[in-house]
DNA sequence: CAAATATAATAAACACTGTTCAGTAAATGC
DNA sequence: GCATTTACTGAACAGTGTTTATTATATTTG
């Protein structure tokens, strides 16, 4: 029976040997330019050995897709906690403003990008989303709870607090700011002071 | 030369032809999966007679997106001038949000996708983004003059509040907006409240 | 008018893409 | 040793954007 478990064993590294390899290679050259035949290619395998492990290239990438919200997840827990909620949700605002401009591949497929959840949203639920999502509901719960920000709806005030921040990096990201470039000024500089305003504007 | 005449007027016919064809296949299911063999097959042509007229299928793409522009700007231009400049605001808000979710394809063409910025961005400096992108600035130059909303630079502010609703709205778009699903809630109602609560932050 | 030229359109090909399937070769079970 | 299962692959399918050599037509010139 050893034999069958060393078996099984290489099967799954082999899995995980593609699912290494496409988030290489769409790291270096993001998701449409990363093909099924790069992939068997860099592994040294034939394109239909990776239909073998992968029903299609969006399971590939919804897994890349997951990769992605692990690593926002962490930096979300690792921060060390700070007691007001209000400072702790300008610190949330950062911290996902730092991560989408440091993996902006993995935002645009966390976010922004069509493809990795046509039909595997439904069976999925998208745990991962919820996760960080909670996060936010939870510190701008206790921010209304201690009257800190401008009174309204939880649920409203964290969408419009992600929609925000998901806004200013969607249109830099997908290179829409270019409109908005004062001479001289960086773009993220410009990304980080809009934040600084708006949670001007939210503080009570 | 008035035959030299017909046939530039034939040329541009064609080249119109194409476009409307285009835009038409476009509407009908995206940018994606209109391809230059559904509009040849469409216009009864071959495929390569549409390379006669157009470089390349960004090129058709970006004059769509081009017809977005005109399309939002109109918008913006025919509601009747509000004397308040936050009420003003307040509803340009509410005329893009309501353009996007109208026309959620040119939406995506002109504000979320990568594919027809990829080289024309430079040459033609996104002129009708511009014009846009000017309405708001003024209105809130405005606002920020009658101290009626929360102080801060007038380019700062601006990009703000385009973040914020192009950030509703690419969510919903692009379907990440999932978690934040209230039972029963319909999502543009969602949207509008988000809207309203954010222009209540603003308001000083 | 006929020959030469310019114009317009295309069939076919190139280099890709995701995906499927029939066939092969090797390891395992009996 | 033989049958069966397992793992893999070459080749193909149907599509994509794009280019090029060729053909058919229309216009201009001798």
């Amino acid at each position: 029976m050893a034999i069958k478990d060393r078996k099984e064993r290489d099967k799954l590294d082999r899995r995980k040997l593609i699912i290494e390899s496409a988030t290489k290679l769409f790291l270096e050259q993001g998701y449409e330019k990363t093909s099924i035949r790069n992939i068997a290619d860099d592994i040294e395998y034939s394109p239909a050995t990776i239909y073998l492990y992968f029903k299609e290239k969006d399971e590939i990438f919804y897994l890349i897709h997951e990769q992605g919200f692990d690593l926002l997840n962490k930096e979300f827990t690792n921060h060390n906690q700070i007691k007001d909620p209000y400072e702790r949700l300008a610190e949330l605002g950062k911290i996902y403003l730092n991560f989408a401009l440091t993996n902006p591949d993995y935002y645009d497929l966390m976010f922004i990008m069509r493809a990795p959840l046509s039909e595997i949203k439904c069976h999925s639920k998208w745990e991962a989303g919820d996760n960080s999502f909670q996060y936010l509901l939870n510190t701008v719960t206790e921010c209304l709870d201690q009257k800190l920000i401008v009174d309204g709806d939880p649920l409203i005030v964290s969408m419009s607090i992600w929609s925000y921040v998901h806004g200013l990096i969607s249109l830099f990201i997908r290179e829409r700011l270019q409109s908005v470039n004062i001479e001289g000024e960086q773009n993220p500089n410009l990304l980080i002071q809009s934040l600084e305003y708006f949670l001007k504007t939210l503080k009570v």
